[in-house]
DNA sequence: TTGTAAGCGTTATCAC
DNA sequence: GTGATAACGCTTACAA
């Protein structure tokens, strides 16, 4: 009755190799661990025997034995923006390194991150990973509220919220130096481009330019505000902005929020308003993503130190559940032609 | 004894629902299904219960007792290739969508690809799925010998691999046609761009070119060959091949393997060569990334109809496991300024 | 429609 | 260093 069950492929337990073995399973459990206290010779016996039987042991059930999954889920949502590819590489690269398995969630919409965290905890993974836009305070309310997770972290974006551990890039900082460049460079009119404004997180970048330069001329600066990190629509908005502006009312640089922006802010300023960078106008971005070294753009960006951050993570991973601090990095200012 | 081991977070389980609600495991069990003969009754007295008490089914649970996990590996790698952050939106997308988890797996390297495969195993997914580069026959060949999953899939790329199911677009006659467009816009010295020549897989484009070309006009075309599908090395290579070229013997288009190298040779050509596109060399490439559309490229490129493989990507696993056969799809060529 | 009992393949605990 | 036994939380029969 019990066997014919599954025809494919057959189920080999620890049980089977130990008893190919001659020992019991527990031992054939601690031949394959790290800090095994196992004798040379048993080890041996129980590695032939579960190489010839093709023996691989079973994580969903070591893990519903010892309520550790090893497994992180990484909610991330944003394709447009190249970025995301290039945390992706750092974080599942780190991650995989330090033994880590990864579930992959693609946050469809706002509405979607809360079935997204529902289905991490089904998984009873070890911890959340977050690198989204739609995770406002109300989203990591309602994940902290049915947490099932250990540790929920949020990367590349700061977050005040407690019981949340935030590993990013000092915005503040790095938005300071980028204004004081801006400034000692000579430029006097720029506008900002920001990203969506739905989000209070999201603003540090933006108000940290205001402030430095409020500061420092008394003026507000122009702004305007594109409703994705989608580098065509950021072009529309740039072109839609600028295209009735009288020559010398133009600003002389845009700062943008980051690089993706950047980049549709300076295809639309070359090729739609035929203007030329950085003579007519200047760029500057934020990230430095693979494409911003490209000739086209040689942006002038500011780059998250992305692998210490990753490492970072791996490590918060591990410690034993403390109360952790969130941490900020310091990066660098790229310089670069079109700044 | 068995209380107070965890304290940060209660696990609530279906007996609990059970007690709570008045019924049995069973029932609490069925009102958490689809297809739930339960009546209203029940159903809604567990609901009331289990969101009271803060219930979510353990998913390695129900994996381990019912031998599905409703869980697919993905295997990939090549992070420099924007591509693949378009293929992966979409399959993480359409695959959330029908209800399939993703484990995803950054394959660091070819001899990585054995590990990763384990790993797979060893949360006992469903199905695996490869988007990368580095599995040619032999790493196919260990993950079939290890198989402890129903089924493994190849997506953009075709395979003649056994046991394999390979869903792609029709390189073939995909490469056709680029190479009638090529031929009938009047280009006669064309310059084919290659990425890596390892595996035999990724010759295909290739070869299908050289052939039509060697049909029409009874010579072999000009190659270059580029180690990774990395666009500034294929800029690299593109500005070494020409630099030394006398303008007479420059070749009239770039023919390349996809748009990651195309992207990198057009920069090449316009910016370290200082030729314009596509009066002194027109170029082609291959995917229709984002990026292509961009007026810094206009790219002339052959679309993959990704979302149609994904969605028969889905329907491949959720088919009972009846032996599959591949399938080719066709796309469209996007002519564009760049030829 | 609902309940009962026997797995699923590990890990944890405690003896030896 | 090694072995028995009880969890872990669910699904799958089968019986009521």
């Amino acid at each position: 009755m019990p066997d014919g069950k599954k025809l494919e492929f057959t189920n080999v337990t620890a049980d089977d190799v130990a008893e190919a073995a001659g020992v019991s399973r527990w031992t054939v459990n601690r031949a394959f661990r790290k800090e095994a206290s196992i004798s040379r010779k048993s080890l041996e016996k129980v590695m032939i025997a579960a190489e010839r039987l093709g023996y691989v042991p079973d994580l969903r059930a070591a893990s519903l034995a010892s309520d550790r999954s090893n497994l992180v889920a990484l909610l991330i949502d944003d394709f447009a923006n190249p970025h995301k590819l290039v945390m992706m590489e750092c974080l599942t690269r780190n991650l995989r390194r330090a033994g880590w398995d990864i579930l992959l969630v693609n946050t469809l919409d706002r509405n979607d991150a809360g079935h997204a965290l529902l289905n991490a905890s089904q998984r009873r993974v070890d911890a959340v990973i977050l690198i989204g836009l739609q995770f406002d305070d109300e989203v990591l309310e309602t994940a902290l509220h049915a947490r099932r997770f250990r540790k929920l972290i949020i990367f590349a974006r700061s977050s005040e919220h407690a019981n949340t551990i935030s590993i990013s890039v000092d915005d503040v900082g790095a938005m300071s130096e980028l204004a004081r460049y801006v400034h000692q460079r000579g430029y006097r009119r720029p506008l900002f481009v920001a990203g969506p404004q739905n989000y209070s997180a999201h603003l540090l970048r933006k108000e940290t330019f205001f402030s430095y330069w409020a500061t420092h001329f008394g003026v507000e600066p122009e702004l305007v505000t594109v409703s994705t990190y989608d580098p065509a629509l950021a072009g529309k908005v740039v072109t839609e902005r600028l295209r009735n502006c009288a020559r010398e009312d133009l600003p002389d640089v845009l700062v943008c929020e980051n690089d993706a922006l950047a980049m549709g802010a300076s295809d639309a300023v070359r090729y739609t308003l035929g203007l030329s960078i950085p003579e007519d106008i200047a760029i500057t971005g934020f990230d430095d993503v693979p494409q911003a070294d490209n000739p086209n753009y040689r942006l002038t960006t500011y780059r998250q130190p992305l692998a210490d951050m990753a490492e970072y993570l791996v490590k918060v991973l591990e410690d034993s559940d403390d109360e952790h601090l969130g941490r900020l990095f310091t990066g660098n200012l790229i310089s670069r032609a079109s700044a």
